[in-house]
DNA sequence: CCTATTATGTATCGAATGATACATAATAGG
DNA sequence: CCTATTATGTATCATTCGATACATAATAGG
């Protein structure tokens, strides 16, 4: 029962992962097939068939990019020792994703879909719900600081979140605007420097 | 001295104006000429006489943009009494800017280039430099209070503005993913409650 | 072998893109 | 009026876009 017909002459993987590059260097819009099937070596119709369309391809990148640097962020969350150091880690490791040699800069979530960028509604959708599951995990983070009693229960938690989130997001277009690693790590440093005052006191 | 030949037949600035919001609310590539055209109410010849080209249109759309909020910006940076009711008002201007009911959410500056998006060279470099004069004004500011021994010298004022302009280009992101202007707000102030620390303390 | 199935390469599709040629209309200067 | 000059509308340019038709090549099951 294994595979039938012609085998596939190209690691499928592999072209994926030149596709979510493009994809991550370019947007969705600025890429055009023919540069996709020449970063990933294969004709048109190999695409079309093992893919099934541009938006499909772009999905998987998608969801290619958020098994790799997604993964990693959402565990350097859940597995700091306080809500403090999982904010800080998130900052500070999105600081170093967002400049790494030989890769795009910022994240591919953030900076993709900025006018919707042509992509279909469903992802649209997807890539809103994406950037909508960051802020997800640190608030529950946080809610778990607050049952842990290492917070005040009268914390705005969705608040909290929702600024270091924006932090992120907003160093995403300034690692795109060539900001280095050390700038970004400034920058998270500067919005740590607003924490206390955020978890203290309530409004 | 007048002008010769027949005269323009459509209010030029009017069109522009259209052409502007086109451009903030769906980025330069995601805009083609047949919806430019449709929205300024002229066909393409007259479109090309008056403005050269579709890059030079927009390099013009991004001009009027800057005269507007860019400029109400600057002001509430240069006249705001202190070093941080400036800051505090640039965060909260931008709030209230980035979610008027009828126009785009959040900054055209900031949310047009981030993939290069398809326009030339020059209006890239236009693009990086208008970003980079906010932070300019910021930081100039900053200087002036430490002039007035508002601030201690030996604060590292690039690195306050730096991140105070990130946060603002997050929340044009948070703007166009649908944040309220109470919710944007609501990051200006966490961002704030940053200023003590920031401010006081050397590294 | 033979057939069914899948992949590949060539060549191309219709549509949309940004941009113009060209004839005509409308104004100013003389 | 006449001419020069500029703007407009129609019709269309060459390119590029994303996506396929089709014949051929390569594999598995029988």
């Amino acid at each position: 029962m294994a595979e039938r017909g012609r085998p596939r002459s190209f690691d499928r993987g592999e072209a994926l992962r030149h596709a979510m590059m493009l994809f991550w260097e370019k947007g969705f819009q600025s890429t055009s097939m023919s540069e996709l099937t020449a970063a990933m070596g294969i004709n048109a119709p190999s695409l079309y068939a093992a893919f099934g369309s541009k938006d499909a391809l772009y999905r998987e990148a998608m969801a290619l990019y958020e098994e790799g640097d997604g993964v990693e962020l959402g565990r350097q969350i859940a597995d700091a020792p306080s809500a403090k150091a999982a904010v800080e880690a998130y900052l500070m490791r999105s600081a170093a994703l967002f400049t790494r040699p030989g890769k795009p800069a910022g994240c591919m979530v953030v900076l993709s879909v900025i006018h919707g960028a042509g992509t279909s509604p469903q992802t649209c959708t997807a890539l809103r719900d994406a950037r909508a599951e960051a802020q997800a995990m640190i608030e529950a983070r946080l809610r778990r600081a607050v049952e842990a009693s290492e917070l005040p229960a009268a914390s705005d938690l969705a608040a909290i979140a929702s600024f270091y989130v924006t932090v992120q997001q907003g160093m995403s277009i300034r690692a795109r605007d060539g900001a280095t690693r050390p700038e970004l790590e400034a920058i998270a440093r500067a919005a740590m420097s607003a924490w206390d005052g955020l978890t203290q006191a309530r409004s």
